[in-house]
DNA sequence: GTCGGAGGTGTACGGCGTACACCTCTTCGC
DNA sequence: GCGAAGAGGTGTACGCCGTACACCTCCGAC
């Protein structure tokens, strides 16, 4: 098994060809599968040679986090400040969908890597050269937390309804009678006509609302010269 | 060890008492150090004896978030949808912050709890109850997320800077050289005097800088009686 | 007096990350 | 050509984890 068409050479490991894999077996089997073994045995060694390329796992998950980050695209040159940035976080949220795993890696390392630094330091200098204070940009970065990711950390994570529809209408009764309010979100009355409510929730559509809403309130402090101590 | 007064008899375990152990032993050693195993060990009994009360480690997690949210206090009856929303959310914020390790486990749980879905669905009808439509209420809740718990994904959590003034000194100009945005808001520079740049972040104001920004946002939008599709 | 069931025990299994000693090639100076 | 050095891969073993399963004990109900 470890040998592959015994007599030839085998290609050696390397650290990138560890990360990547690992990012593919994630991508197929879920963060949950992803054990030094189980990537061992992907990669058809065994499970010790893998330290050679990464100290320990803990290294290997900040490594598969620096993948995905560098798939975000650059920034556009010569955009207003308030697309260009927008089209920057859109791609990192495409990145972050193309890897389910990730949002929550992402959220689980103690401290960030350098690329990760880079891809925020970019960001940083693109609200900066909208004219943004050092203040404001400060805040606004925090403000944007997780969402500079592309990503939020959902409220609603409901499992999925059951298939059966005798066993969903039961499912609605006692979701209505418990949780009116949420209920009504779910089942989007009729005089909400033409919103997206009701069949499930548009993951993207909610992401930009969002994302508008702050980059519209950023707006606004930045045209008032906002600053975190009034004068 | 199990035996205590060697003759008395035990007070029997149950699931509260699992609980709050469980919780008070992640307050103290952290999360990390949650096995099933220590918390026997912290309850005087053996560890297969928790499982007659939690049917397994997910549950407990689930309780443990269970007992978090309960400390959040009720809503304020007769105030305005914003400041009472502002209320409750700041108090989310207290109870998670007395219990560190609880903002990750609620992120981590697959699907919300009985108790959880009771505030959600009590948040929700606080904006019901402002007058909000079903459709901008449900938008507006997604745009909060993991706020409404109090919480948010920092995206700076910089390792602590080193004691020693000299290897300061050698971090800060390595970072000021590599990432020079960055750097700036680290330092806070002399012509943002003032503020709460400079001295390392004041969490709590980002956290209200944020939730006030979405607030006031919301406002706007309710004001203007905005529809997730134009008619 | 017995019987059922709730609550606690003991043993064991398979999985995990990884320390450590070892082996086996490739490369390079001489 | 040859030996040393070191990079890369192996094998074994340890201590941790969650938890399945069989068992024991003791109380209250009948």
């Amino acid at each position: 098994m470890v040998q592959q068409a015994a007599g030839a050479r085998r290609v050696p490991l390397n650290r990138d060809r560890v990360l990547h894999a690992a990012v593919a077996l994630a991508d197929r089997a879920g963060i949950e599968s992803l054990s030094m073994r189980a990537l061992a045995q992907e990669l058809g060694v065994v499970p010790m040679a893998l330290y050679k390329h990464v100290a320990n796992k803990e290294e290997l998950l900040d490594g598969m986090v620096d993948v995905v980050v560098s798939e975000i695209d650059p920034p556009e040159a010569g955009t207003a400040w308030k697309s260009a940035i927008r089209q920057r976080i859109l791609s990192a949220r495409r990145a972050l969908l193309r890897h389910p795993w990730a949002s929550r890696v992402i959220e689980s390392r103690p401290h960030p890597t350098l690329v990760v630094f880079d891809y925020l330091n970019s960001v940083v200098g693109m609200f900066r050269a909208g004219g943004f204070s050092i203040d404001l940009t400060h805040h606004v970065m925090h403000a944007l937390g997780s969402r500079v990711w592309g990503f939020t950390q959902e409220v609603f994570p409901g499992p999925p309804p059951p298939a059966d529809p005798q066993q969903q209408a039961a499912v609605f009764e006692e979701l209505a009678r418990r949780y009116p309010y949420i209920a009504e979100i779910a089942l989007g009355e009729a005089h909400d006509n033409g919103s997206v409510v009701g069949q499930g929730c548009d993951d993207q559509f909610e992401f930009e609302f969002a994302l508008d809403l702050l980059l519209d309130g950023f707006e606004r402090l930045h045209q008032q010269a906002w600053r975190s101590t009034q004068p």
